[in-house]
DNA sequence: TTGTAAGCGTTATCAT
DNA sequence: ATGATAACGCTTACAA
């Protein structure tokens, strides 16, 4: 086993082949002046003295960075956010798969307090990502709105449009409120009558929206609104565990229950399993998301499933887009859900 | 909302505050021999015009990158590769937090094929990274002994040691021999006595030493060896499913199954339900790898729990510890592995 | 088609 | 303690 020194830069290669510093850069960069002859001869030398050019030289020079920065905001837990929520797990996956299809590479952080902030918003000042996607955040967030007030370019996932603090921006968000309309009809539709719902966090674009759409289904189906039947969780499946609780101790007579994330849903699974509630005879459950364990649960879990790796790809083609054309103008998309009915609600 | 023009260099800074590039760079690096008035003076013109030095530039002049590679590979799936295997999401998790907290970020590239391994390698060639972790690679990979030949740092998870292959890295494993011969003996202690194994890949270290746990468990039990209760898979959900159908076709007698990762178990669960066979009343499963939706399969199951979240975190802080020191000896874990007792095993 | 030279924004080595 | 100045390795006018 040899070892190489890799020591070699453009100068070295070029007085290898017999031309100059810049063939050389014309070569690397597939510039048409260049003689098919010279082409090779450089080609040959790059490929016998396994010569790569310095990224941060080619960037101090002018080129852009190709790492694209991926944000994951998680205020509520202080470590391995990934692992607590599953949710975030296949859009970054979609983010990964996207982006290095197009020759980009992505650059994760986990988000947890103001000092992470911070050093996100480096990220894109020291030019180190050419542009970032920040997912779970609150909504109009101050530290995503100050990346996109200096122009860099970034998307962010479920965040209220239309307000200008965005203007600039991309945002991508799942139609949480069709959503929410929808899964709340469907148990209407099943007979019932006592809906609970235990929300999100209500700085969460996304449970702003689920509530709307639980109270419009409700209206429209000439139910009255009674506020006993709304609790408030944080999307993690301890406040899931306690909300229904809650819910159960003023609501004797409840037959439903809409949960905003299939994580408390999984909380809600728990608490019922140990009062000795049976899902779906005694109480039928609705998560949103369609996690990965959803689908393994017993009963499983009917829910509304979001795609995130649709939303990972527009997300990342309309990021590099703007990269690419140097453009700045605001977009907004709202992927629609699709209800996917499994066994944890019961016709009454 | 103001527009920022944020085009400051060390230049203007230095203007700014009436002193020398080389003394903004003094301050930005915390030097020691600046007086205290000069280093206010600079601060406050950093914080004022909100200064930040290019990365790239700090590179060039000789500064390692606080860049990081995770590179998981597949080259079983063409796609999404972080979604279909929930093995790999801990560990990035953990990955990116252990990295996070000690200043560094973490570019994570999915590899599943050739070219691929070539983009990889780039990202040490060019400097982007000053290191990088290799989970999921076949035992001896040629591109990860190429990268390690030419003296970058990298650990890679789950690979024979003491070959002088690898003389120069540093290797992670988990116990995959120790939890074999556990999980086996256990079944065996459980009174079971036709036992099977779905194996993993060989070209997998883990599933070799896999595969040499449970045999010498048996071994040790003066249990004759039969090829026949011996199936292989590749560690996907199809390939469990296929394998079980397999073996129970040669075996009507069998009582227990050793399936070599969670996810294959998945496969067994699937194809025993559609067979109308019972866990664990007609046969015991006991996986390996502990996989989140493991814990709510119905019946739980059991199996050996490896704890990515270690593995990340010593494989992140020997790998920093090696470029800090710019050392490169090798060095070698075995990581302890712990049985899971659930619900998918049953004492005769 | 190719070469020369300026510039990118730092850090590091000298002087002072 | 601070300031000039020379790298670092590339791209890109501009010249030839």
């Amino acid at each position: 086993v040899v070892t190489l020194k890799r020591e070699l830069n453009a100068s070295d290669i070029a007085r290898i082949a017999g031309v100059s510093r810049s063939t050389v850069s014309r070569v690397v960069n597939n510039y048409d002046n260049v003689t098919e002859e010279t082409r090779e001869k450089v080609l040959k030398a790059i490929e016998k003295y396994n010569y790569v050019p310095r990224a941060s030289a080619q960037m101090l020079a002018g080129k852009k960075s190709k790492i694209l920065g991926l944000f994951i905001v998680d205020t509520k837990s202080e470590n391995y956010t990934v692992t607590t929520s599953s949710y975030f797990s296949p859009f970054m996956s979609g983010v990964i798969d996207e982006a290095n299809k197009k020759g980009y590479k992505i650059l994760t952080m986990v988000i947890n307090n103001e000092s992470d902030f911070i050093s996100a918003k480096e990220l894109f000042y020291n030019r180190t990502i050419s542009g970032g996607v920040f997912i779970g955040c609150n909504n109009n967030e101050k530290h995503v709105m100050d990346i996109i007030r200096d122009e860099y370019k970034v998307v962010v996932l479920e965040q209220e449009s239309g307000t200008n603090h965005f203007n600039k921006a991309i945002i991508v968000n799942s139609d949480s409120y069709g959503g929410a309309y929808a899964a709340t009809k469907y148990l209407i539709e099943l007979g019932h009558k006592r809906i609970a719902h235990i929300a999100g966090d209500e700085r969460h674009w996304t449970a702003i929206g689920k509530l709307k759409g639980y109270k419009k289904a409700l209206e429209d189906a000439g139910f009255p609104l009674d506020e006993d039947l709304v609790v408030k969780g944080n999307y993690t499946l301890e406040s899931g565990l306690r909300a229904v609780k809650e819910l159960l101790q003023n609501n004797k007579d409840l037959t439903a229950i809409f949960v905003a994330n299939d994580t408390m849903a999984l909380g809600v699974y728990e608490a019922l399993e140990e009062m000795g509630i049976k899902i779906p005879d005694d109480i039928s459950v609705i998560g949103f998301d369609d996690i990965e364990v959803s689908k393994y649960l017993r009963p499983a879990l009917t829910t509304v499933k979001v795609s995130l790796l649709k939303m990972a790809s527009i997300s990342i083609n309309n990021l590099i887009q703007a990269i690419d054309e140097e453009s700045n103008y605001s977009v907004y998309y709202n992927i629609p859900v699709d209800i996917i009915i499994r066994e944890s609600c019961k016709k009454l």
